[in-house]
DNA sequence: ATGCAGTCCTGTAAGC
DNA sequence: TGCTTACAGGACTGCA
């Protein structure tokens, strides 16, 4: 579900509650989930501290330290991809974090001290645990998504060699990208969902760039003109930006690290308005299935390949 | 090598 | 009301 922007504006709502926090305890529902996850990673990032939140395309990546034993400073990453339908969340009062939840499938408790240990509030005992201080909350309905540990940057990178993660839009340099969609005959909607090429780019929003820069979903990739190529590629990265000030786009799914829906579906054009008349141009917005895909285009903004009857490219181009 | 369809999973909404 | 079907923001696998 979630897209760059989607992912972004998790990454910046967790940034601030996370950052110098430790992991006291971490809990698993024992579900598989795409990226399965292993019951000694919840050990092993028990006392560490997270010191950097950020992102990459459609991954989350925090990374955490403690102090090694010999003076040194121990590193670890935990990567996350929240698939289609995965809400990480801070909770503020979430006290008894180890009671099974719906869908809720990973539990990491912060405290601001380090130390470990289940939240006793009434243990009044000895031993003084530091108080919790939220938990870090994955919810995955769908559980399309996932977290793995990831012991080094040397291996975080590897990491997303692994996973193919092409340049974002504004990383792309757009004779790069013209070159490989004169290289491919697949629709250019397809082309923009795959995440080697450019990364980041969802369904919401390819159906988004490809109608602010007037291109038809069912074009060949190499019948882009070096022009047009670039418009794509600049529109990809204005419409994405203008998402991320809108924290985001919420159509079922999607909130933000504070719980909180996004704005940015109130500024969609096209995705989702099939049968509503186009703001541009009044024409009514079309639906047809890409590569198992729904996409949402205007038939006049967006010229396109000849159309038969069921709004597929009758012949070439 | 390329491109497409099927698959993972659960929930919701629409249609009969 | 209840059952069936289609569809949902992603990405991997296997087949032609």
């Amino acid at each position: 579900m979630p897209e760059l922007p989607e992912v972004e504006t998790v990454a910046r709502d967790l940034k601030p509650r996370l950052l110098g926090k430790w992991v006291s305890e971490v809990w698993w529902s024992g579900k598989k989930m795409r990226l399965p996850w292993e019951t000694k990673w919840g050990s092993a990032i028990r006392g560490y501290r997270f010191v950097e939140v950020s992102r990459r395309a459609k991954w989350l990546v925090f990374t955490l330290e403690k102090n090694a034993s010999k003076g040194g400073l121990a590193q670890l990453h935990l990567v996350g991809h929240l698939g289609m339908t995965g809400q990480l969340t801070f909770q503020a009062d979430d006290y008894a974090p180890n009671l099974p939840q719906d869908h809720v499938h990973l539990v990491f408790q912060l405290r601001d001290q380090r130390g470990a240990g289940r939240a006793k509030p009434e243990n009044s005992g000895a031993k003084k645990i530091p108080s919790l201080k939220g938990v870090l909350r994955y919810r995955d309905i769908r559980r399309f998504g996932g977290f793995q540990l990831v012991r080094s940057g040397k291996e975080l990178e590897s990491f997303f060699r692994e996973h193919k993660v092409g340049p974002e839009p504004w990383d792309c340099s757009p004779d790069h990208w013209f070159g490989a969609l004169q290289k491919t005959k697949r629709f250019i909607k397809a082309v923009l969902l795959d995440q080697t090429l450019i990364s980041g780019v969802g369904n919401i929003y390819a159906d988004e760039c490809l109608h602010s820069s007037g291109i038809h979903p069912l074009r060949r990739g190499d019948s882009l003109t070096r022009g047009e190529a670039g418009k794509l590629l600049s529109q990809a990265a204005a419409v994405m930006r203008a998402a991320i000030q809108n924290r985001g786009t919420t159509i079922r799914n999607y909130v933000g690290g504070e719980n909180l829906n996004g704005e940015n579906q109130q500024y969609l054009q096209v995705y989702g308005r099939a049968g509503e008349p186009c703001f541009r141009c009044g024409d009514e917005i079309l639906r047809v299935v890409v590569g198992g895909r729904s996409s949402h285009f205007c038939p006049k903004c967006q010229k396109g390949p000849e159309l038969n009857n069921n709004g597929f490219p009758g012949g070439s181009n």
